[in-house]
DNA sequence: CGCATTCCCTGGGTGC
DNA sequence: TGCACCCAGGGAATGC
């Protein structure tokens, strides 16, 4: 389950491998895949585009091109492959035939991903535009202060860990991390993000920062998820603290699993309030 | 506006 | 061995 750190060290990957290849043509087979434009349309102008650079906002992917931006949201299981052309795998939703003959694939067993295309040109004008222009701040901007932090916080009665996984309030965190951050702040993912203390936002900020730091440098978290494989491996998976645990590091109560807002929640009792 | 709920998907796991 | 069913989960759509 790809979060910030995941899909950084996928754009890096990709970056080394497809800047300067120019796409010959374009295989969609999920229709439904294709956001904010015809399908026949997407193919079409992407068409002759060169891969001039790679980015990465929140979670999204962001292929820049000359002419287009392609938008891509891995979800769940979405992954990209350049490989020599060959017959389409099972779970291969959209191909990128490239013009040496090699293919950019990109594969997602869940079908949850969504590839957007605009025609415009600048980051800037793209950043206003759905789906970027909904997302909040992400944790290494400049702007993710006490002060924004508390604006976000202080009228909702929703608990803390959904609020971290609002990506129209802070945009990266995915699941996994916002459990970590909740560990690392010493607070309970139930508590509403309106109880919190000035001490627990100024927490929240710094674990934040560090956990993605560090989850990025190590190139990211494999959780071997049943259903997938060829994933890129991270190695961040061996500094969990509490996501998946059985026991604290810290004082080695149990760790408890329940669910926030239908997502499963991993947290020590006692140094989680 | 905030927030809860539903939906999209697949395939591994479980129970019979 | 086969089959029905459950489940995970990010974000959009929907409804209140």
């Amino acid at each position: 389950m790809p979060e910030l750190p995941e899909v950084e060290t996928v754009k890096n990957s990709l970056r080394q491998l497809i800047i300067g290849q120019k796409i010959a043509s374009v295989d969609v087979y999920y229709d439904k895949m294709i956001k904010d434009i015809d399908v026949n349309e997407f193919k079409k102008d992407l068409v002759g585009e060169v891969f001039t650079d790679i980015l990465r906002v929140g979670k999204y992917l962001l292929f820049i091109m000359d002419h287009v931006i392609m938008i891509s949201h891995l979800r769940m299981e979405g992954k990209y492959f350049l490989k020599a052309k060959e017959e389409k795998g099972k779970h291969d939703h959209v191909i990128f035939n490239l013009t040496d003959g090699t293919t950019l694939r990109y594969n997602d067993t869940r079908k949850f991903g969504v590839i957007h295309l605009f025609k415009m040109s600048t980051i800037e004008e793209l950043k206003k535009t759905a789906p970027l222009s909904k997302l909040g701040i992400e944790p290494f901007e400049e702007g993710f202060t006490l002060e924004y932090l508390k604006n976000k916080f202080k009228k909702s009665s929703r608990p803390i860990k959904t609020v971290l996984l609002d990506q129209s309030i802070i945009s990266g965190l995915g699941n996994i991390y916002a459990d970590e951050v909740c560990f690392m702040s010493g607070l309970n993912p139930l508590e509403k993000a309106k109880d919190l203390e000035i001490e627990d936002l100024e927490k929240i900020i710094s674990s934040s920062k560090i956990v993605l730091e560090k989850a990025i440098s190590l190139g990211g978290t494999t959780i071997r998820s049943f259903t997938s494989s060829h994933e890129i491996n991270g190695r961040f998976q061996n500094e969990l603290l509490v996501h998946t645990k059985k026991e604290c590091p810290k004082c080695h109560t149990k760790i408890e699993k329940i669910f926030v807002g239908k997502r499963g929640t991993y947290y020590c009792p006692l140094c989680q309030r």
